[in-house]
DNA sequence: ACACTTACTTAACGATCGGTAGGTTTCGTC
DNA sequence: GACGAAACCTACCGATCGTTAAGTAAGTGT
């Protein structure tokens, strides 16, 4: 006991508060929503179950806060590096080494997020996580847009290459991040491959245009 | 009721159980293993709770055979088209028509097989759910390893080439059976379009071959 | 007539779920 | 040293969970 001398204090957040969203982090992103208990929760960070309820108005309201919480970071650092590149390649190419890295920094914000967009549907999150995915989808979908216009592009509008380019990304982020240590997989070495790949394709074959119906 | 004058009656399958699979699936697909509770699985079918248990052992029991009936199904397809083509761009095109026919048809079908791959961890499904995905995921690196050696390909080993393919492919089918009016939008003209887009990319510009590192 | 199987029923089991009422300690402020 | 807010506790709530025991009605073979 009085072993919690904490200096900091950052913010208005509570060291409990902290190991709270955290042991919900890890829970919520291996087993998902309906599968982790506010008991599972509250044993992992050693407090009892009022505790819980007094940081957090439900289990869903813990949820939210969990996902807001890494979500608003990756959103952050993926918008300032856009904004901060010109160039469709390096642009893609910065998207996808800030998403690698994130990734592999803490492999349990992709299981979080992405069992979000391809896991089960729950009900009284649905409408939270989807403004979520959208946030994160725009962005992309507004780079591909200006490389359309400004000629660098070509195939398809834009948000179905942007939905192509997330598709490689976020699978990868997931399915890596699902393996044996995945800092060693999501790497910037990686990210630019599958850069190159998107945008010149993996034939050794003549080139050929392809053309993506819209799927909007 | 007796409106059901099924001719068929295939195999030993009772209709009960029949509709209690369908049921099943149905349910685990929007809502997830954990979320969904034998009671909605047993109202949704209309018999009792014991039927259920007559028919299957558990739970877990149920969700397996939902999977493996319509996993065998797909996969039985796939294996056959593959086998029935040459080169790699028709082999691919077939195996993404087939994919995304075969989920047009029933949108309910990808979102269970990729809540399985990409949602949270079911533990106690885990091994079975995995052994499920390296079959499929078998198949395409197979065409793959013999396009690679056959000069067709290039940019990465089979390993990584399938992913990039798979990714695609499965988020394609993923997202948008999610959407509404899935068979207007998981159309030939797409897989098409995407088989192209992973051939030879999407950029205007000089081409580049990239190289994927080894993702295993 | 009897046994046996198939396809169900009603009624309940113990365990666990999310959430809370109400009391206690700690601590800064006046 | 009185006082309220913040941070926690014990003990319990009703609801729902997966699962089962025990019984029954209808057919089927002998």
């Amino acid at each position: 006991m009085a072993s919690s001398m904490n200096a900091s204090a950052e913010s208005t957040r509570n060291e409990t508060e902290e190991r709270l969203l955290d042991a919900a982090l890890t829970l919520f992103a291996s087993k998902g929503f309906a599968a982790t208990s506010v008991r599972e929760i509250i044993e992992a960070t050693g407090v009892t179950r009022p505790v819980l309820y007094y940081y957090c108005d439900s289990k869903q309201d813990l949820f939210e806060r969990v996902v807001r919480w890494k979500h608003d970071d990756a959103y952050k650092e993926l918008d300032a590096t856009i904004s901060a590149t010109r160039g469709v390649a390096n642009r893609l190419q910065a998207i996808i080494r800030g998403t690698f890295a994130f990734c592999a920094a803490d492999p349990r914000v992709p299981q979080l997020m992405f069992q979000t967009s391809f896991g089960p549907v729950v009900s009284e999150l649905a409408e939270f996580l989807q403004a979520i995915a959208e946030i994160r989808f725009g962005i992309v979908a507004n780079v591909m847009l200006e490389a359309i216009d400004s000629g660098e592009l070509h195939g398809g509008d834009a948000h179905s290459l942007a939905l192509l380019f997330c598709s490689i990304m976020d699978h990868h982020a997931n399915a890596l991040s699902r393996m044996p240590n995945p800092e060693h997989k999501l790497t910037p070495e990686l990210a630019d491959a599958l850069v190159d790949a998107f945008l010149y394709g993996v034939s050794t074959g003549r080139r050929k245009t392809p053309q993506i119906p819209e799927t909007l």
